[in-house]
DNA sequence: CATATTATGGAACGATCAGTCAACAATAAA
DNA sequence: TTTATTGTTGACTGATCGTTCCATAATATG
């Protein structure tokens, strides 16, 4: 009832999603949402709430849009390795086309903002476990099905490839070329042999 | 002559280093660094220039006291792959002992300001290409020796242990538990096996 | 059409930001 | 002891920060 918003609050919250990406969470000030949303600041104010609200739901639909989705595709049947290697080089190639390098949001969250920003770093702490948890499961189901060595252990090998991702992702914000990366990220896949 | 300075410009200097180093450079204010440092703003500004060129001259002096001093040990004469891994697992044991789990500078530099604020941004990727350098060396010197296999490529393995550092790093700072971080550590390092 | 409800737009708030400046203090050189 | 030079101190600046608030506009309901 009564007057409806003028703006889709997923696609305005894209929009402050690319400008945190980009810029991190201290530099990227309201009047930079504020434009880059096209919002006025009672709109923005009302629906999403202050600036750390705000960043807490652009985590979430990050989440949910980018890293959600693309987790999920491990726990569907299937052969496991192929489809984790796919995973994984998968997301060092979309990060690699981003012609910003701006890497991760969740890594980029957990670095900046940790250790003095507990409640925000915390929240992307969790995330990582998540994908930690993903990434065991598939390597579980890949030892089960007899892809991966009897002598390999799932959670030790799950810690080693989020290490690995989320170093890959410094090295990229970094500077590294795409082929230095894409090789040393073959030679971490390499471990599961 | 005239009059001289009643403070220790590296010392003072270290204390803002510790500052940077727990929040990050967009969320230490000047006012921070003045009460830490326990200087006055004229002081400070003459001494130092800006925050921006005050935080250069942190980079450096953490590079200098902390970092080079530990990388230089690994040009050192003798067995190389031992020596290499006291270098890694110094590290990671040094990055777990700091209660406050701030993990690296440079790496929490490069991760904060990439893309956005290129120049001090990039004085951080450099740091970490002359780490993979050093990394190099003491592989290709590993591998004369005989400790490194004929099979291996010391450039390919500088960057893949460059990466895992820096993964390392963001794990620690996620709040990873000791023991997983050090057993990560392992698995990464059984690579060169 | 009248009324209640929500959204918009923008002025305005106090706080804090990084940075400047000038009066004053302390030392070295003459 | 005088003078030149540098360091110290803190008040001050204009800009920008995140946030609040209110008059106005638009829609849904009765």
């Amino acid at each position: 009832m009564a007057r409806p918003k003028e703006f889709n609050p997923d696609e305005v919250l894209d929009k402050a999603m690319h400008v945190f990406w980009h810029k991190g969470y201290e530099a990227t000030s309201m009047e930079d949402l504020l434009t880059a949303m096209d919002l006025n600041r009672g709109s923005l104010y009302d629906t999403f709430g202050d600036k750390r609200q705000l960043f807490l739901k652009v985590m979430d639909r990050y989440c949910t849009t980018l890293v959600g989705s693309k987790f999920s595709l491990l726990d569907q049947p299937g052969p496991a390795l192929p489809k984790l290697r796919q995973f994984i080089f998968g997301m060092v190639e979309g990060a690699l086309a981003d012609p910003q390098r701006r890497g991760c949001l969740i890594a980029n969250t957990v670095m900046e903002l940790a250790p003095h920003e507990k409640d925000i770093a915390g929240k992307g702490s969790q995330v990582m476990k998540m994908g930690e948890d993903a990434f065991f499961r598939i390597l579980a189901r890949a030892k089960a099905q007899g892809e991966l060595g009897p002598d390999k252990d799932p959670r030790t090998l799950a810690r080693f490839l989020t290490t690995m991702m989320q170093g890959t992702i410094v090295m990229i914000k970094a500077g590294a070329s795409a082929d230095t990366v894409k090789q040393t990220a073959e030679t971490a896949f390499s471990i599961l042999d």
